[in-house]
DNA sequence: GTCTATACTTCGATAGAC
DNA sequence: GTCTATCGAAGTATAGAC
């Protein structure tokens, strides 16, 4: 009960998850895949239907989740200042959790959605949909200045994204001593994204300071 | 004079450019690179060692383009919160000279940079570092509050490369009726994302509102 | 400098036994 | 459900004539 099981399917997704975000869609190796996951490509086929059914069915879970952690904070009955925050930090521990997630998205945002069906494209677009609800709220009860949502959900996710999917660049960076970007941590990183999002947002100018602390 | 020259390299990198963007490293034929600058295949690896080669000679190029523009900004004798404006026009200006650059910075930060050399790294590195060079000009002599420059260079340019980078996917889903986010322009995405920096690192919270306009 | 033809390799996918 | 062996397509790169 502890581990469920090896059964293949989520084995292969694990496996498929690692390599897709490491390499994209066109790097990826079927054979390297199998081999991750400890089963051969025949298996494989045999779960799903090909490269492109595997990365779909990938990115509609993933989509999906993090839709859905934001859904769920959309939701809560608390100022939307306070959401701002909570959806901030969300989607850091999230991508914590996958840690594949940014460089994928990084991908899929550069290939234009080329590989995704439109049921993935509307899991995906859910993500944007529910932050911007979010901002929306706050401008219409004058809470937040009068901003583009869409703008507000660039300004909020794109750093964090762009930050953690960066990782493995900094560090090579570090390593070849050509510039070294590793001082800040991802929980300052993250609080200090929220206190500009504070500021960047609220209607009056005082009162930016504190806030949820 | 009009044309300067059908002559092959800068022919073959522009088309290399395009395709790259597009499809990332993995993804590019080279195929479809020479036939793209009207070139064969042969005349394509008389310019070029390798796919790897091209791919290395574009990047540095635009690299040290773009960090060039901002190391220009970076010296200008203006006030920090200006040359802060200025960076956020200078990269969305860029950005639309060199329409492919979005796409394939993204690829590249996803990628950890695996297919570049110690000398495309450093051309790299040279655009956050001129941009953490304004901020911390700013903190030193206190028109900025104590932010981390590394924070604020990813604040600030991740939301337009991010934005830019996404035109596609957004026609995209706009086209599959699935979400529309057409109605913010590139110039009024600019001026929100000048504001939110001028408001996330000015000291003190008056006077924020003006500014350069 | 330019082009055609092709060698060599890798990869996605399947056939078919168990 | 699982595996081995292999097909056929596609892709990078080069040889060699002009």
């Amino acid at each position: 009960m502890a581990r469920p099981a090896r059964v293949s399917p989520d084995v292969i997704l694990a496996a498929a998850a690692r390599e897709f975000a490491e390499r994209g869609f066109a790097g990826a190796r079927v054979d390297r895949i199998a081999r991750r996951a400890r089963v051969n490509k025949a298996m494989l086929y045999y779960h799903f239907t090909s490269k492109q059914a595997l990365y779909r069915t990938l990115l509609r879970r993933m989509f999906t989740l993090a839709a859905e952690r934001l859904q769920a904070i959309a939701s809560l009955d608390r100022p939307p200042a306070e959401k701002v925050d909570l959806a901030i930090a969300g989607v850091a521990a999230f991508i914590q959790e996958h840690t594949i997630f940014p460089a994928i998205m990084l991908r899929e945002v550069a290939e234009g959605g080329a590989h995704l069906d439109r049921e993935t494209l509307k899991a995906l677009a859910a993500v944007p949909a529910a932050v911007a609800g979010i901002v929306q709220e706050g401008v219409v009860s004058g809470a937040f200045r009068a901003v583009d949502p869409v703008f507000a959900y660039f300004s909020m996710l794109a750093p964090i994204l762009f930050y953690l999917a960066g990782a493995p660049i900094r560090k090579e960076l570090s390593h070849l001593h050509v510039l070294d970007m590793r001082a800040l941590s991802t929980a300052a990183f993250v609080q200090q994204l929220q206190e500009s999002a504070r500021r960047s947002l609220v209607r009056d100018g005082a009162a930016v300071a504190k806030a949820t602390r």
